[in-house]
This record gives C-alpha cells, sequence and structure tokens, in this order.
DNA sequence: GATGAATGAGGATTCATTCAT
DNA sequence: AATGAATGAATCCTCATTCAT
C-alpha cells in the first residue's frame, strides 16, 4: 500500500509533513512527538523528513515559520474584511476570539508549544511571534480605535493591550472550547459586559494617575 | 564527589527535591528535564527521588501541589495584608502581578508547563489550578466589589474573569520582566488606564445587553 | 565491532533472534536474560528487537509460540513417518523421549520458563501449551490404542495421561542427559518394563473402581 | 507502628524471615522477589536480612535448606504413617500427591524456582534436592513393594521411578489445584486406572526385552 | 539489636538519525 | 526520489547492598 510513493515535487511534499507534523506538535508537544509518527500521518517515510527538513529541530522550526506566515495573514484580512474604520471594541474582540478558535493547532504550536521549549528555539520562535504580536497589537489598535479617539495610548500601551489581548485569548479559547455552547460573539459580549461592570466599579476609588 | 551523605531527615530532603524540581522543570520543560539531572542539582542520587516521590511524573505532581499551595497562601494573604476592607482593583492587580513576578518559576511550572502537557497531568493539574482560580476568582470579585455592587455576575462571568486576570498576567508578567523600569505597581496603573480608555470609547458604540 | 549491518531482511534477522533468545532464555531464565544479551548473541543491536518483536515480552513469547509450532510439528512427524497403523506405547514414548531430548533448550523455554514466570505470559504459554498437550493427548490415545481398545476414557483422563506423559518426560529428560549411556529407546524400554511391574503389582492389591 | 520492634532472639527472627521469603519466592520467582518484599512481609526492616541471612542468594539458600529438611521429614513421616508394610501402588500415589499439595510452597521453590535459576543455586540446590529424591525413592520402592514382589528392579530403575513421580507428580498437583472436585485420592485412581487401561493395550504388541 | 537514609550498577525502552539499496 | 534496515545515546526506573545513628 505505501511502498514506493508516487513521486511528488518537493514543494507539495514539503507541505505534507509540515501539515502533519502541525497536527501532531500541537496535539503530543513538541518532546513526545516522534518524527516517526509525523511520517506515518503524512504518508511517508522518515527519512523523506531528513532529506527535506534536516532534522525534528528544523521540521519544527519549519511549522512555526509557515503558521506565523498563516496567522499574520489571517489577522490582516480580519483587519481589512470590515472596511469601516470605526469597528468597535467589540468587533475587535469577535475577530480575534473566532480567529484563535478557527486557528487553534496554528496557535498552540506557536504559543504554547514554543513557549514551553527550552533555547533551541528561542531565536526563530522569538522573531515568529514578534510578527505575530505586531500585527495583532495593529489589529487591536485599529479595533479599538484608540488613537483617533479619547486619550492617546503610547506604543507601549498598545504593546501591553495586545499581550492583554493574546494572553486572555489563550487562556479564553481553553474556557470557549470547553463551553460549546458559547460563540466566539458570546464570549465577546460576557467579556465587554465584565470589563464594564469592573471598570465602573473601579472608577469610584481608582486614582486615575 | 558528594558521596558522603549528609543524612538528612525525610522532609528536608523531599522539599530540596521539589526546590530543585521546580528551577530545572521551569527551565527546561517536563519532557526535557531528566531526573537526574534534577537530582544532581538537589545533590542526591537518583534512586531518593524514586524512594520518596516514586517517579519523575509523580515528582512533577509534587511540585504542582506544593506551589499550587504556595501561590493560594500568597494571594490570601495578599488579600488580607491590607486592612482596609475596599481594596479596589487596583490592590487586587498589583498583588496579583506582584506574587506571580515573584514567583515566576512556580507560574511556569503550574500553568505552562502543566498545560502543554498531555493527559497524564490532567486530573492533578485541573485540582490544582482550580484551587488557585478559585482563589483568584474570589479576589477579583472582592476587588471589584461585586456582587454587592452594580450588576450581579454569574459563577459562569466569574470563571472568565478569572481566566483573563491569569491569562494576562501570564503574558504581561514576560512583558514586565522584558522592561525593568517597570513594577508591578506601575503596570497595574497602566492596565486600569487601559481599561479605562478602551471602555469609555467602547460604551459609546457597544449595546449593553 | 559489527558496526557494519548486514541489512539481511526482516524475516531472517527475526529468526536470528528467536534462535539467540532461546538460547540465553534456557541457560539464564527470563529474568536474569537481558536484551543487551540476546542482541549480542543475535550479532545485532538492542533496538533492533524492539523494533521487530516489541519487547522483551514480545521476545518471550515469539519464542513460545516458534517452539510450540516446531515441537508440534516434529510429535505429528514422528507419528505420521512410521506407517504401520499398530505403532504402540512404545513407538509413542520413544519418539517424545526422542524429540525432547535433542530439543532441550525448547523444552527447557516452554515448559520450565514458561511456567515459573508470574502472569504476563499465563494467556499465551496457556494457549501454545494448549496446542502441544492436545497433540501429546491424541499421540496418547493413539498409541494405546484407547477409545477403540478396552476401557474408554475421558477427556478428564486424556488430560491427566498427557500432564503424566509431559511431567514425566520432563524428568526424565535430566535424567537422560546425565546418563550418556542410555538412548530414547533404552529409557522408553526400561519405562514400560517399569510400569509393566508396577501394575503387575498393583493388580494383586489394587481394587479396580 | 514498626518502628523498634521487640528485640527477639535471633533464632526466632531468622525463622520469620525465611517464612516470610519461601511465601514471596514461591509466589513471585526469585529474580521478581525483591528482598525490601521479603522483609516487608516479615515486619522487619531490609537490613536485618543481611545480617542475618547476608545477601539474597543467602536467603534462598536458607529457603533451599529448611525447605529440603521439611520436605524429607514429611516423607519420612508419610513412610512410617502407614505400619503396614504391604501399601500398594495406590497407597504409595495417595501419600505422594496429598504430600505434595499440601507442601506445595516448599516444592515450588525447591522444583521450580531453584531449577530455573542459573549458575548460582547448582551446587547448593541439587545436594538439597538429591537428598529429597533419595527420600522418595524409598518411598516409592516401599509403595509399591517392588524389591519384594514379582520382578527385581535395579537401583537406577528405582532412581528412574522416583523422577517419574517427581516428575508426574509436578505437573499432576498443577491439575489437582485447577480442579477442586477432585481429591489426592480421586486422582490416585484415575492415575491407577489409567495406568492399568494403557498397559494391558501395550502388553498386547509390546516386546518386554 | 534495629532501622531510616542513601547509592552504584544495571536493565528495559525510546528516539533521532544514518546507510545501503 | 524513496525507503527498509540499523544503531548510539539517552532516559526512566529498580534493586541489592551499605552506612550512620
Amino acid at each position: 500500500m505505501s511502498s514506493k510513493q508516487k513521486r511528488l515535487p518537493r514543494e507539495v511534499r514539503e507541505q505534507q509533513m509540515i501539515d502533519a507534523a502541525i497536527q501532531v506538535f500541537s496535539r503530543s508537544g513538541y518532546h513526545s512527538t516522534s518524527v516517526e509518527e509525523v511520517a506515518e500521518v503524512a504518508g511517508i517515510s522518515k527519512p523523506m523528513v531528513y532529506i527535506y527538513l534536516g532534522s525534528k529541530e528544523g521540521l519544527f522550526t519549519a511549522c512555526i515559520h509557515r503558521e506565523a506566515d498563516r496567522l499574520v495573514q489571517a489577522v490582516r484580512d480580519a483587519i481589512r474584511a470590515d472596511d469601516p474604520p470605526e469597528l468597535g471594541l467589540w468587533q475587535g474582540l469577535r475577530a480575534f476570539f473566532g480567529f484563535v478558535a478557527e486557528n487553534r493547532q496554528s496557535w498552540v504550536v506557536l504559543y504554547q508549544q514554543a513557549r514551553t521549549q527550552g533555547e533551541p528555539f528561542s531565536h526563530e520562535v522569538a522573531a515568529a511571534r514578534a510578527r505575530v504580536l505586531d500585527e495583532i497589537t495593529a489589529m487591536v489598535v485599529a479595533g479599538t480605535g484608540l488613537p483617533g479617539g479619547g486619550r492617546i495610548i503610547s506604543a507601549k500601551d498598545a504593546e501591553i493591550l495586545a499581550r492583554i489581548a493574546t494572553g486572555a485569548a489563550d487562556a479564553l479559547v481553553d474556557w470557549l472550547l470547553d463551553h460549546p455552547e458559547e460563540t466566539p460573539e458570546s464570549l465577546s459580549d460576557r467579556v465587554l459586559n465584565l470589563a464594564l461592570v469592573g471598570v465602573e466599579r473601579a472608577t469610584a476609588d481608582f486614582p486615575v494617575p
């Protein structure tokens, strides 16, 4: 059945491998994933992986690169999709939750797996994640309409906002997957509602600097 | 080298092991950590780990348990330490960031490592995290003054708030560590400020349900 | 030393492993045998054993299976080889002693090692031994001419006979190996003679039920 | 609960250990038995075993010695118990099955475990087993009344008979334990009956040498 | 006499990686 | 281009054995 595979061009084979690898890496984690399993899922033999990607680390790095591209592209599309410049916070949140929920595997590989592994990936991953964070920062800024609105936020603040968004989203997507009755939309509602409640209370005793 | 044993009572040795394990686990991740390395850092021999903690998994579980205890206790103390009953959200945030920043390793082990590992830890970790989340939920509720204040939040909403808090904190601690000029206090300021700004903007176009 | 591989097809290597394993298992016993030693004797590296047979237990099981096959086949051949349909008990005994004497290692692995090991092998071994016992039972029944002859023996009795045969053979093979002046034939003579003597004596005082 | 045991005289402690060891050795086999487990069953601590018996091997050897004594004594008692010198074959078989069934653990340790282990025990065990075999030979001879009856059997034949008896008994006791509805007596009946049937058939075509 | 503490040595198992075909 | 065959190097875990108290 699987002996003597059809001779496919390199590009195609490589994508098959990366597809399989992302699937397995996101499910089992970097160390628990064996090259053998990836090869099996990809329907090829182990040596192919080494011929094309060089090593297990190279395979993971390839996943990082490709998924960073996909994420950045997805975020850009989300921004462009809603042409009207006055999106509002809700619109931004919804887009973000929906996006992460729909690109769960990419997200897991880039943000959970990559982070918990030690040194070998620090460089590669840091760069890839920076690109994604930048894009998300842009989206958040655009989504909240902040610079144009009331107070002006600094670059630092925008960064913080992006971190909050990714961190909260990461945690909330887990919750979302455990509560099938909720949707990205309803979750966005809840989050905003909570924020309003909390902040209303807070404004009473909080000495705004 | 260290072949002359120190003959310490079990309790002490156990804590040494767990100390070492948290250090190594948080640095290298669960899978990349070898029991041997933990033993070396703890200044004992491998079999001791197995005699006292049973297995690598048992060792990790012991870390989870102990750090969950420490974390819960620290949060409780932080809340109680400030006599004035009206803490406000700022107080809560500050306590939380402060603790996580000062206990980075515990946090990594509890929240990052534990999450990315597969099944074996689901049970143990879920229980430990539930305890922490409960405590944080309580803190958040107390901090916002809910449900005595404005709107009443449901259990589901409290859960979401706790997730946001932990998720955002996780992401922000990274940022905090990269910006030594900031403190838990100043970060708390920024976060609240941003929330105010965002929400003010949002209230304009957001149809509160 | 043997680092340059011979690149043999799987079937061949598998038989080499099993050959080596039977040798070592029968010499040292299951627990004292290390997979490493088996690999060395087979002239391959440890991982090959795991790739092909899965585990030490799988290796042992493979031995059991193969030797059970060989034994059953040998007994069948021995019976069929002698054309005259009236083989008699002597013929059967001779074939049996001859085979066990010539296949001492197989016998040890199948009957001694397997029995003294605990649970892991109960299933596999029980099945393999049942096949052998069945065959021996058939042989015994054919050899004694039952049930066409005098009394009819029940299934239970046939089982008992087979047990006696294997148990006695086991013990007698030890004796045979210690007495090089004896042959399977002469031993068979002695056994039958003893049986005659004993039973003649017994019929005097034994009240046949 | 178990710290600081009552100071017992050496003799008593030693017997406790050997009792426990026989239990565990016969259940789990030599290699699977850990000194720790024996100590636990004996209700003492591991170092005691080493102080008293020197090593795991010494522990096993002590078991061999003591059980060989017990077995020899039991066989002697069985012989003496039936004073009337004309016991008959059935009487002998019954005594033997009953005896092995009642001394199962000793039997297992001496005959099954000891045999399947490699070199270390060859000497010790061979001597112990020889004593038991001699005694059984005597019992068998007495039980069958052979020397006084029809044909005279040689020393060699007596040895063979003893081997058959022990081998068959070993195999049949397994069967007996699996069939609680049978007793040593009923099994003896079956065996004799089978022997009669078989030999009757055999005498027809068997050329007695 | 008795034990808790401690370890050196060894065995099963897995896995990334490389050849020979 | 593609793969079956093969292995070196870890890693987890266990156990007999010793020492300090």
